[in-house]
DNA sequence: AGCGTCAAGTTACCATGAGTAAGTTAGAAT
DNA sequence: ATTCTAACTTACTCATGGTAACTTGACGCT
């Protein structure tokens, strides 16, 4: 990944450090949790000190958020891409079983970026607002992609929000709930919320 | 409140002392947010020091986990008690709805309390293993609500417990979006939920 | 009524880690 | 070669979580 030779070139343009320090960071955060991870440890990984970390993200707050939405970032594109490569006329159903899948199999191969992702509630609460903004994102992927089908065309956006939210918070608490219950594989999870978010419990009965 | 003269008894009975700091901490922690929480600022709005508080609850962690508990099993009594209440044949339909008009109805009431079970993923990484117990008790509480219902006898168990998982998650989610969209009623948002987890999305189109 | 005892509560402290002011150098540009 | 800026460091401060050791109020008991 680096074309320079190894032993010199301490110094680095401030986006390539940047981009180190995120790297690291995510694996730090992931690993000891948003607490006990201590700025100095990050440095130190990085092989440079804490105030150059300060001058480029602000705050332990400011970093985190700047992990958490790289993390957001990369599984939105994921699942966004996941369903613009549906054909055209792609019904909704499948459309949100690709979008499930995707989130489920984005987890299994990042774990470090969801563990991330898990731990952004930590933040201050003033970076409150630069959570949401992140969320918000995710939401509007979601509503997007459900928006590709014509089944929805009659549906009030803010009913289609709602269940972006529903949708979201499942899956997300489903990824959770699999965490500590390693019998339940990724295809298992995807059943689990498709079954729940497109049949409904009202298809038990009758 | 008190119902002690207002001048002396400044010593209390420990679980009387707990008690109080429980609820000061709530306050507190909803108020400020886990991190700018102090256990200074606790302590004097109890009007006490901090070892005392130490001696009963072991750590800050400590203490939001014992917030977390209680706001999480007031949570669960309601929604619990809001189901139990209902007559031995009601629809499994039914019985979802009560429980969800119970939950968001909990936390129109209960802000504060909402607050802290939402802050609960601040508590450190070794606090992990508390805040899953609990949890799984809000989990458990679900499954036997549904469980009322002899539509689902057929269902394995597994199953069950990722539908609880849904729903949860599901509502937590709405419950939070909701806080900074002031025009969603709880009514309306019971309506997402159940429409999203009663009928899922295959009820649109055909 | 005094008195012992222990839980309730305090004072005074340490250690750690977030955050910063001011300075230093690498290396690109002219 | 010299400058000039962005990359980076040294050397601090200060808030706060946590603790050891001490003090005191109130209750039970002859």
């Amino acid at each position: 990944m680096s074309a320079f030779p190894p032993t010199t070139r301490r110094r680095m343009p401030r986006a390539q450090r940047e981009a180190q320090i995120l790297t690291v960071a995510e694996q730090v955060f992931a690993e000891l949790g948003y607490q006990a991870t201590t700025m100095d440890e990050i440095a130190e990984r990085v092989g440079v000190t804490k105030p150059l970390i300060y001058d480029y993200f602000g705050s332990k707050d400011g970093l985190l958020v700047a992990c958490v939405d790289k993390a957001r970032t990369e599984l939105a594109d994921v699942t966004e891409a996941a369903v613009r490569a549906l054909p055209e006329e792609t019904s909704l159903q499948d459309i949100l079983r690709a979008g499930i899948v995707a989130f489920f199999g984005f987890i299994d191969g990042h774990v470090l970026a969801f563990r991330v992702i898990h731990t952004e509630h930590a933040a201050a609460a003033g970076a409150g607002a630069d959570i949401e903004r992140i969320r918000a994102q995710q939401s509007a992927v979601v509503v997007n992609s459900l928006r590709r089908s014509p089944q929805l065309v009659g549906v009030p956006p803010l009913l289609l929000e709602g269940y972006a939210e529903v949708i979201i918070g499942a899956c997300e608490r489903v990824a959770v709930w699999r965490t500590h219950r390693d019998d339940i594989s990724a295809d298992d999870a995807t059943d689990f919320v498709m079954s729940a978010v497109w049949h409904g419990l009202s298809s038990f009965g009758r």
